[in-house]
RNA sequence: GGCGCUGUAGCCAAGUGGCUAAGGCAGCGGAUUGCAAAUCCGCCAUCCUCGGUUCGACUCCGAGCAGCGCCUCCA
């Protein structure tokens, strides 16, 4: 099946074809760095991860850039409050967000974001893109500040499904305001005292919101991107304005397809905080409703808060759970639902590596699709099972990148594989049935190939690691079990099963199996 | 007011003009186990409401209801 996506400017699905063969252009909208990023931040990232992670086995060659906005009204409001410059915020921020992204499995370079180039660092980019929309007759100056003019655009409003005179009424059209036409937005701004400023043409200003994407869209994979991506938010107006500047700019077509993904929702609270259209215009009432929209009425929780409640392995599987054009509903609750859903694979893995020998997380996997590890074709239903498993995994994948059908596919292969396990009498039989051990091998190895796309599986969970070692906790759990062992031999049951449910209230499970006995943290 | 999205089991969530409507969590029954745990097997929905199109719709169209997003430099 071809890989078919759903592109936002024509409100279908459609083949995906890319400006050179072979070679994927992709630009998402990064953030602005002012404030700790929050969970809905990373919705974008991991999305855009997992599909450059499926077009690179899809044997495209990949080139993703996040830009990161580090020059901004809010970004210049924000180090004014807190008594910091701009370029301090931009800098620390900037890392909170790399850091979060690290965190999420979200690599900077080949194997994740290409390159996350600064809005500061392209003015002159942008200067340029600036002129050539003026010597076009596109863009007016005027007092300082250049407006792009949105009535020489014939298709200004296409991507958003606006029209010009619709946007006339939604507007705030203020006195002051002498752009010829109320949607004329800024592509270069006048700089009072004390903010960023850059010297340009129109004298000392900085650049409007939505120039940076297209300049340096422009620089770093060309005129048109292939793919563009960012959050449902930003189609209006960001992605409106960019479209307009980059084309009236290039003369090219800007973006192949525009890939909008939903919107992180809060819970229950949600409605009540983010909803509707209050009138309180205080900054105060303005940030609850923000928080409202990602975190609940109790404010934004950011990320790294999030990481010390969750394992990220557990946030990213929660994401990709739902397709990615769904708005995803928040809430702890939620999220330790999926927690509890992947621990079937963590179980699997450990048995896994309990009856070869191997590591599930050293097995070597393909990089591509054509170069997929080979299956045996011994239980012939089993290998079949497997295979239809990986087959429909991959339609999934091509249908617009559908990840939830995709995740649902993972735990039908998980139960088969645990099923050929059981059949197979592995736990007890052990390693004497080399042939089965192998072909038990290619199924999982099927399995990490698979959830490598989505970014999950690949590095064993920091818990687990510290719970394999030897140290004094450990030392004492082979100690206790050792005497519990003892009492069963005697077949003392009452003492054993006191040890055993003493170290369950202690969150320890210990599992007796044919060939001994295992115990985890719960 | 304008533009748009969503409504599938107790909860989360795929999907399809007609074949048994994925999967997960929870629950129930069974196998296994000294008892458990883990695992396996089985059970558990007619798809918001009302109309229409059709031989046939949950899937297409219309209306309604409910929830939500954007229109306000939030990803």
């Amino acid at each position: 099946m071809p890989l078919r996506v759903y592109n936002t400017l024509t409100r279908q699905k459609e083949d995906f074809q890319t400006v050179i063969p072979g070679k994927v252009g992709m630009y998402l909208c990064g953030p602005t760095v002012y404030k700790p990023a929050h969970i809905g931040h990373m919705v974008g990232p991991v999305i855009f991860d997992t599909v450059k992670r499926y077009l690179t086995y899809s044997g495209y060659e990949v080139k993703w850039i996040v830009n990161i906005t580090d020059v901004d009204d809010k970004l210049i409001n924000r180090a004014r409050e807190s008594g910091t410059t701009v370029e301090a915020l931009a800098k620390q921020m900037t890392q909170d967000y790399f850091d979060n992204l690290a965190t999420m499995g979200i690599a900077i370079g080949r194997d994740g974001i290409d390159q996350t180039p600064y809005a500061t660092q392209h003015i002159p980019e942008m200067l340029d893109m600036i002129q050539r929309l003026i010597d076009k007759g596109y863009a007016y100056p005027l007092d300082g500040d250049v407006y792009f003019d949105v009535t020489k655009d014939a298709d200004y409003g296409a991507l958003s499904n606006r029209r010009l005179d619709e946007l006339i009424a939604g507007s705030r059209v203020e006195a002051s305001d002498r752009k010829r036409h109320p949607a004329d937005f800024a592509l270069w701004k006048a700089s009072k005292p004390g903010e960023p400023s850059w010297d340009s043409p129109w004298g000392p200003g900085r650049p409007g919101w939505h120039i940076e994407c297209s300049a340096m869209s422009l620089k770093h994979i060309g005129e048109t991107l292939d793919i563009h991506g960012g959050g449902l938010d930003l189609m209006f107006p960001h992605h409106e304005n960019e479209l307009a500047q980059s084309e009236s700019c290039t003369e090219k077509k800007f973006a192949r397809y525009w890939l909008h993904n939903g919107l992180m929702q809060a819970g229950s609270a949600a409605g009540k905080v983010g909803g509707g259209h209050d009138r309180h215009g205080d900054l105060a009432e303005k940030e609850a409703q923000e928080a409202g929209k990602i975190a609940g009425s109790k404010g934004a929780a950011s990320v790294k808060e999030l990481f010390e409640k969750f394992p990220p392995e557990t946030i990213r599987f929660f994401l990709l759970a739902t397709h990615y054009r769904s708005p995803i509903q928040f809430s702890d609750e939620n999220i330790a639902e999926t927690g509890k859903s992947i621990e079937g694979f963590y179980r699997l893995f450990e048995t896994y590596s309990r009856i070869t020998g191997h590591d599930f997380y050293s097995l070597p996997i393909a990089k591509t699709r054509a170069g997929t590890s080979p299956l045996p074709d011994q239980p012939a239903e089993f290998i079949s099972a497997v295979k239809s498993f990986r087959d429909r995994f991959l339609d999934a994948m091509d249908d617009d990148f559908n990840t939830g059908g995709a995740v649902g596919v993972l735990f039908e292969l998980r139960k088969v594989v645990n099923g050929f396990i059981a059949d197979q009498k592995l736990e007890s039989t052990g390693k004497s049935n080399t042939t089965a051990l192998a072909t038990l091998t290619s199924a999982v190895t099927q399995l990490k190939e698979l959830a490598n796309l989505l970014g999950v599986f690949i590095k064993p969970l920091p818990k687990q690691a510290a719970g394999a070692d030897d140290g004094f906790a450990g030392e004492l759990m082979n100690l206790i079990l050792e005497l519990r062992a003892e009492a069963r031999t005697t077949k003392n049951w009452p003492m054993s099963d006191k040890i055993r449910d003493r170290l369950k209230e202690l969150k320890v499970i210990v599992e007796d199996r044919p060939d001994g006995v295992t115990w985890r943290q719960g």
